[in-house]
DNA sequence: CGACTTTGACCCGCGC
DNA sequence: GCGCGGGTCAAAGTCG
């Protein structure tokens, strides 16, 4: 099983109380689905006030939402899950819904916070409260205290299939000043959010730096194209991984954005893309006139890196995973309405065809739901990006 | 010729 | 202070 985390900060968080619904929902079903244990459903719920109140007094969360396809659909798209959908399997992964306490150990105040909360847990924060639900995946619980405990460590946790906003004052720096925020990044705590679902991200994981995306996806190709333009300055060999790590920077004049991308050590079918830095700007306008409007998400302004694809013979065809121009997440500003798809649909724009998508249509999201939580629109993507990621994780 | 990649050198932070 | 490692720079090369 494999976990997206999405950070945010939890202050005018409309996803916690969104989410805090759909576990009333969730708690309903389990106690429908397991008359033998009636108190089941009661234990989800308590667990989610538990978590939602600690939560709240730190400010923060990672929240990881099982990747289970009918419980995924179900939670994106507001309803419950029809009994003759769920096995076994799901019904237990419907207790895997978690919210744990972010660590940062970087960041003193919510370190206070954390012991705080651990003091009442009787455990650390990261611990698995899943196990104590019914679920009988190690892995799972394993994964989500993994996520949770070490935020350093992303580019791993992005490798054991999850998607990390890390979130931090998003102010468009130069390198240079970034360093020198960095060493202040000890005595300057992020602002709270805005009200805008954009910024939720703007929390809380380092301290000071430019908000940091990372993102795996299992793909033939290197690059995610996201549809932004990006020109590479640098390609290192890091320790640890002998697949070389390729530096970006956005094209777009004055556009500090930058990324790097490296294949994951143990799975060279993985790519891990971290973002960092905001778009001041929109996705660009396609080079390339003729599929511009399509409607189709930002292939045509992928050309450099198709180009990249092209020129690398080991690269397969065929297989090229997109962010639908949301890639940026919510931390980087919206895509241009047009670039979610037509009607909302979320697309990752050449997956192959004969991969069916699971209807969302739009008008069944709020669209603070599929603008404000790109990394639940993500989840989708990855669902279609790894068909096989249950098993595969299972085997890992 | 512009856009982009390549690649060695350099810078900087961090741990010892 | 030194070495290591990650990240960036910038000149040269490549491509369309």
């Amino acid at each position: 099983m494999l976990w997206h985390s999405l950070h945010q900060p939890l202050a005018n968080c409309s996803l916690l109380q969104r989410l805090t619904q759909q576990c009333h929902q969730i708690a309903h079903s389990v106690t429908m689905f397991s008359p033998s244990n009636p108190t089941l459903g009661q234990q989800v719920t308590q667990m989610w006030k538990r978590v939602t109140m600690l939560a709240t007094k730190t400010s923060c969360c990672q929240i990881f939402i099982s990747r289970d396809p009918v419980f995924s659909q179900a939670l994106l798209q507001s309803r419950t899950v029809p009994t003759k959908q769920l096995s076994n399997r799901r019904r237990l992964t419907l207790c895997s819904v978690l919210i744990t306490l972010l660590k940062n150990r970087k960041m003193t105040r919510e370190t206070k916070c954390i012991q705080d909360m651990q003091g009442v847990e009787g455990r650390p924060a990261a611990g698995p409260p899943v196990s104590a639900y019914g679920d009988t995946s190690i892995m799972e619980s394993q994964d989500a205290a993994d996520v949770s405990s070490t935020l350093s460590n992303e580019i791993d946790r992005a490798t054991q299939g999850t998607i990390s906003l890390d979130c931090d004052v998003g102010e468009d720096e130069t390198e240079s000043k970034r360093r020198k925020l960095d060493a202040l990044a000890s005595v300057t705590i992020p602002t709270a959010t805005t009200t805008s679902s954009i910024d939720m991200v703007a929390a809380a994981s380092r301290a000071v730096r430019e908000p940091r995306v990372v993102v795996q996806t299992t793909s033939e190709v290197d690059i995610l194209d996201d549809g932004y333009r990006w020109r590479k300055y640098g390609q290192k060999v890091v320790k640890g991984n002998p697949n070389p790590r390729s530096y970006y920077k956005c094209t777009h004049q004055g556009c500090s954005v930058r990324k790097h991308v490296e294949r994951a050590s143990h799975d060279l079918k993985s790519v891990i893309t971290t973002y960092e830095g905001k778009h001041n700007h929109e996705v660009p306008a396609a080079r390339n006139s003729g599929n511009a409007g399509s409607g189709s998400v930002s292939a045509p302004a992928s050309a450099p890196q198709a180009n990249l694809s092209h020129r690398r013979q080991e690269q397969a065809q065929g297989s090229y995973p997109q962010f639908g121009g949301a890639t940026p997440f919510g931390s980087f500003g919206l895509p241009p309405r047009g670039h979610l798809g037509a009607a909302g649909n979320f697309h990752f724009g050449m997956a192959p065809s004969g991969m069916s998508m699971p209807p969302m249509p739009a008008a069944r999201h709020p669209p603070s739901m599929m603008q404000g939580y790109p990394g639940l629109m993500m989840q989708e993507g990855q669902m279609k990006a790894e068909p096989d990621q249950q098993s595969g994780f299972a085997a890992s």
